[in-house]
DNA sequence: ATCGTTTCATTGACCAATCAGTCAACGAAC
DNA sequence: GTTCGTTGACTGATTGGTCAATGAAACGAT
């Protein structure tokens, strides 16, 4: 009796990460539960290079080194595999959230946030591929420019003005900073949106990262210091 | 014997707005006069929609009222309407120069461009769906990519340049504005990038664009006036 | 351990639809 | 009658999506 097709799974978008999980599986299930993360992978880097219309489920297969039909048993459609890779690729960058210390000086967690942030963008070579993703597709997908509005910018918006506050009762920002200028927070932020779309956008054009990132940190304490 | 297919002109990408020369010509010499423009402009709709991958020649033909064979007989490939679309939309802008009066005071004449690009942000349609072309489809083509990064930013940063000098010669600025900080031009410019991306991301967070200018406008002044 | 049986993850081969690009023929303007 | 701007109908290639067949691993019995 030949055997009948199984309904797909199709649930369960990130079972990556869990090797322990499957260490006492058997070999079949062991590779079973690593599919799902090597085709999120292997999509999300197909993705970010060609888009969502220009990718190939065949090339997402290829790099992943699959068949294309299995990765219609983890996903339905080309449309629902971009939604999970969609998640996947922001999930990280949504935990990697700041915490402030209410011991260290405001201008110090300040520039180590700062350095974080354009180091992160030197060694990640992911970051420039999502946020082209998030822009490219954000109008066919309003998920994800949500999630880019709300988690990512409003997250960091969020810690931004935390710092502020307590730069402010510190006494070492003015203490009107955070009245004084409407907006500065999302302002602030801008000259390093701004660098990451100049890296993706390239154009032969080679900005000095760190005098960028100089030029940035003075503008920030300048207007938070500024009486 | 039926007629020979002629081939392709394919070039002079950009004929549209020279009524004047069609005037006195027969209606169908008229009518062909018109397709260049006629075709670019319905391109740069469905390009700016769709990206380049997802859009049909198809739909450009119907929303130019045209078939799509007729577009062949000015544009060889996709690839050579997509290019002379990326240089039909960035002209109008390159061609809006700013040009310094030596004569009005250096506050007043950034004040003014301030406006202006705000102003334009709401009213003009086109802008925010040909920033998102150029950065979809700037690593397609390095072209779109170069023109980003020298014409558009590129002379923004040197109009900006000569305004500050001007109001460092004037007395309005402190008058080691632009020393002070390396690259001040360039991180100056990034709300106006950031809130132009902000728009074409959505994420339904509605930004207040004026609160949001005068923020932006307050930083400038207060960087170029801080001593 | 070893053999036969069952399970099921995997795939090659296959549709059906889409779409860039072609061309012979049409018909309005001249 | 001739020109030529225009197009409907076509093709070939690509690709999202399907499915019956496969074969190795899991398993039970001996």
């Amino acid at each position: 009796m030949p055997p009948k097709p199984h309904t797909a799974p199709a649930e369960d978008p990130c079972a990556c990460g869990l090797k322990a999980v499957a260490r006492r599986l058997g070999i079949r299930e062991r590779a079973k539960a690593l599919r799902p993360g090597q085709i999120l992978e292997a999509a999300r880097d197909e993705f970010c290079q060609h888009g969502f219309a220009a990718t190939r489920l065949e090339d997402i297969a290829k790099r992943a080194g699959i068949s294309k039909a299995l990765i219609y048993v983890y996903y339905p459609t080309k449309t629902d595999l971009f939604l999970a890779v969609a998640r996947h690729v922001t999930d990280p960058i949504k935990g990697a959230d700041f915490v402030l210390d209410p011991e260290r000086s405001a201008e110090d967690q300040l520039r180590h946030e700062h350095e974080r942030f354009y180091a992160n963008l030197l060694q990640d070579e992911h970051t420039l591929g999502i946020l082209r993703l998030i822009i490219s597709e954000s109008h066919r997908v309003p998920e994800i420019g949500q999630f880019y509005a709300l988690e990512l910018v409003g997250g960091e918006i969020e810690s931004l003005r935390d710092l502020i506050r307590h730069g402010m009762a510190r006494g070492e920002f003015a203490p009107d900073a955070l009245e004084r200028l409407t907006g500065i927070e999302d302002i602030v932020i801008a000259p390093g949106i701004m660098i990451m779309l100049t890296q993706i956008i390239g154009g032969g054009v080679q900005y000095d990262l760190s005098k960028w990132s100089k030029a940035h940190l003075d503008m920030v304490l300048g207007l938070l210091k500024a009486g």
